[in-house]
DNA sequence: TTATTTTGGTTTATATTATAAACTTGTTTA
DNA sequence: TAAACAAGTTTATAATATAAACCAAAATAA
């Protein structure tokens, strides 16, 4: 009747982010501290389910000399994101 | 950017339950159970929250002998439904 | 009748979560 | 060279969702 809704999905900011990785080639941790208005840290933990889900990939390098993480959205986190879509319109109606 | 999700909605039975309520004039305990295919005490939590936010109206009475809790939607909650759904649309984009 | 099961829930315990506060490491800027 | 800032991470806390255990009354079986 009413499908399970993924929990990794279901989770305000993990859906920001997905949201907004779902839409560009890829964004760094600033980039999408700004889009979420999350903090730091909640952003931190958040994109580290992500990636342990396998749902984003997660790569730390340098911008210049300052550090800079960079995620994108995986063939896998993409297509949960569409089934977390399609799920949540049993419930909306 | 992102708007506040809100949080009494954003929970999965919960929002199955608004979701039965928003579609019926009203719906008793057990209905409310076959539907969402919740347990009892999970359910019995969930509605004393939709309750206590004044999003439903609980009343126990009695269907013959049984008894029967009857749970209708409020204007407030059908307000915070629509609003829910409306904040969702700009996370699924 | 008396025992047992079922119905319709509620209360309580637990484990998970989301979140922000505090901290770290390195880089600019004054 | 000291202070402020950038880019995160780790840790502590409080809130949540959820199911297990429980309860009272009614229906059913013996």
């Amino acid at each position: 009747m009413f499908p399970k809704l993924d929990p990794i999905l279901h989770s305000e900011l993990r859906l920001a982010v997905m949201s907004v990785l779902s839409d560009v080639e890829s964004a760094d941790f600033t980039y999408l501290k700004t889009q979420t208005e999350a903090t730091s840290g909640n952003l931190s933990v958040q994109i580290d389910k992500l990636s342990a889900a396998g749902y984003i990939t997660v790569e730390k390098g340098f911008k210049g000399r300052m550090p800079c993480t960079t995620c994108k959205i995986t063939e896998k986190g993409l297509e949960a994101f569409r089934q977390y879509v399609e799920a949540l319109r049993t419930y909306l109606k």
